[in-house]
DNA sequence: GCTACGCCGCAAAAGGCTTTGCGCGATTTC
DNA sequence: GAAATCGCGCAAAGCCTTTTGCGGCGTAGC
């Protein structure tokens, strides 16, 4: 459409103009701040309609001082679990009034400072900060404590006062853990995540608290690891009866190895993953894994958002119950000690 | 962090006291719309990064008539299609000084009058929107004579005079069956998607260029849908020796329901599908499909947009070549004819 | 000593909306 | 018939930037 087609926007002005009245009733009969008898308002909403008119709302919030919308940073939003997330943030915002603007940092610090300068030139309201890796971050922390923001899935040292919306982690380990506990299994392995990741850690633990002499397994949430971590585990002596993968692809990567391995999973080797990707679903066998309620996160991020937004402070929140998803990469243990 | 700890956020006005000059000399010295002296310079950017001033994206947009925001609807930013579409706008539009606004239409009239309203507004230049489904809709085709708006990925019944950036559908269909007639397949079937969706006609018809006598299932992009076709297909006597699933859903099913009646893909029945789902190479055996150029798609879209921003028509665009990626579900037809 | 020219201040306007104190006319109330 | 009430107009201030014409000051060039 080229330029000839647009007229320049209707104003408040127009509107009055149209409706015969003044500029101050039709904000008033917008806002309802004063009263404003219902055949004049009648009048005002016709006007209204038949120009098309919408409030600016760059007047809008230069005079109010907010903008009514969020900012949104995720490491890649074409990751299904970002999507999501993203999906259950924009959905929440939108029950406030309020738009998303999205951001993917996918690592650059370039990209990331102009969301920064989002927030700084108050273009969005408040910015929930989802972290690809727990590093320490200079200018996220400063600007913490000048600007509404919470971080959403993962924690990022160094900002301990900024409230974090996540899974229950340590729960998730915890649940896999006694699954297996009560199918009888008791020679148990886990694969972590990358070192320091504080999510990663937090399913170790829980695993951990349930079965304390679970033996040990580094990985880092790639299935390639994985895999050759679990070939080195199954090709000694003494193989476990359960491995729990700390995320769903090092699970896929067990799973390939115990089937080269000339394993049968579940019947010589039970698999848990953590995650529920779209995936898990889908491999042979079908996985037993952890779902993390995504939209819950996105929901209570975006809540606590507008707490702060709001100036109260919402204290350290509690983290999102998890689910076992039982599927068929479970059994009983086969082994009788 | 409670609201004593929020200033008030700089103004161009105390930049100007703490560096000691006018409003005016800050001004042009962030524009160069007026030469001003280095030393001033100098003591001027002290100020601002002392103040940590940015300036007001309010108070400019109201200024400039501008948001320097895009927008962006797509039907569901969780699936990974439409994930990776918005990964790819947001990079583009990054890259001219542009945010994105995200919004899942989710099929919600409602939500996409938020949408609209936002371009009315003016806190965003411009929309892309992706349609969930081709249906004429009233208000989108009003809202395009007025405002910049660029079509993504699917066409919209009523809107022929808007840019559409999409892949080539056609190419892909044709792509798809050229291999299949490569590799001597001549008696093959095409499962269709949703009657009436153009990009999924565009497919079929694409492929019965090759093939115009190919056995035609209606198909829905469904995986349960197919599944039962397919089944009930392969039930009846003379089963094709080849199948093209217009996506990889679909093909899913195709896969599936071969594998229920015994056929081994792609000994017995080679299987083509289209999208390049992630999923697509893990299931078993690795999918033969057609893969669209998202990131092409989305950049083009973008640009596209940004022409129509500036007042200039950019004609019909041409369409974003496919491509076919061959994995182990098709293989040289058995049949000796 | 006069002209240029470079640098910058001043003041005002514009962009569109919200808010508020004051006041006016018309209707209702006892 | 005086008082209270209601609906609304008027005008101005404020939100923050950008832009511009005019003019002042100082330095360099002839």
């Amino acid at each position: 459409m080229s330029d000839e087609n647009r007229k320049p926007a209707a104003t408040i002005r127009d509107v009055a103009r149209v409706a015969q009245v003044s500029m101050t009733t039709v904000s008033h009969a917008l806002s309802a701040k004063r009263p404003v008898s219902p055949e004049t308002a009648e009048r005002i909403q016709a006007a209204i309609e038949h120009l098309g008119y919408v409030p600016s709302s760059a007047a809008r919030s230069l005079h109010a001082g907010k903008s009514l919308m969020l900012g949104l940073v995720v490491p890649d939003v074409s990751d299904p679990f970002f999507g999501r997330l993203a999906a259950s943030v924009e959905r929440a915002a939108d029950e406030a009034d309020y738009g998303v603007v999205l951001g993917s940092s996918s690592g650059a610090s370039t990209r990331e400072a102009r969301y920064f300068n989002l927030l700084r030139s108050r273009s969005i309201d408040g910015l929930i900060y989802v972290a690809g890796a727990p590093r320490y971050d200079d200018r996220l922390s400063r600007l913490a404590r000048r600007h509404p923001i919470v971080l959403a899935d993962e924690w990022v040292e160094g900002l301990d006062g900024i409230p974090l919306a996540a899974a229950d982690h340590e729960q998730g380990g915890r649940l896999a853990a006694e699954h297996l506990a009560a199918l009888g299994h008791r020679d148990v392995a886990v694969i972590t995540g990358p070192r320091g990741l504080r999510s990663a850690d937090e399913r170790v633990a829980g695993f951990r608290s349930v079965f304390p002499d679970a033996r040990v397994v580094d990985g880092d949430f790639t299935e390639e690891v994985a895999y050759h971590r679990t070939a080195k585990l199954l090709g000694r002596g003494g193989a476990p009866t359960a491995i729990f993968a700390s995320n769903d692809l090092s699970a896929f990567g067990v799973l390939d190895a115990a089937r080269d391995h000339g394993l049968v999973v579940p019947r010589d080797l039970s698999v848990v993953g953590f995650d529920d990707v779209p995936l898990a679903q889908r491999v042979s066998p079908p996985l037993t894994t952890v779902r993390q309620p995504i939209d819950e996160i996105g929901r209570l991020a975006t809540a606590t958002l507008f707490e702060v937004i709001a100036g109260r402070d919402p204290g350290e929140l509690e983290r999102c119950p998890v689910e076992l998803v039982v599927r068929e990469s479970t059994a009983p243990s086969a082994r009788t000690d």
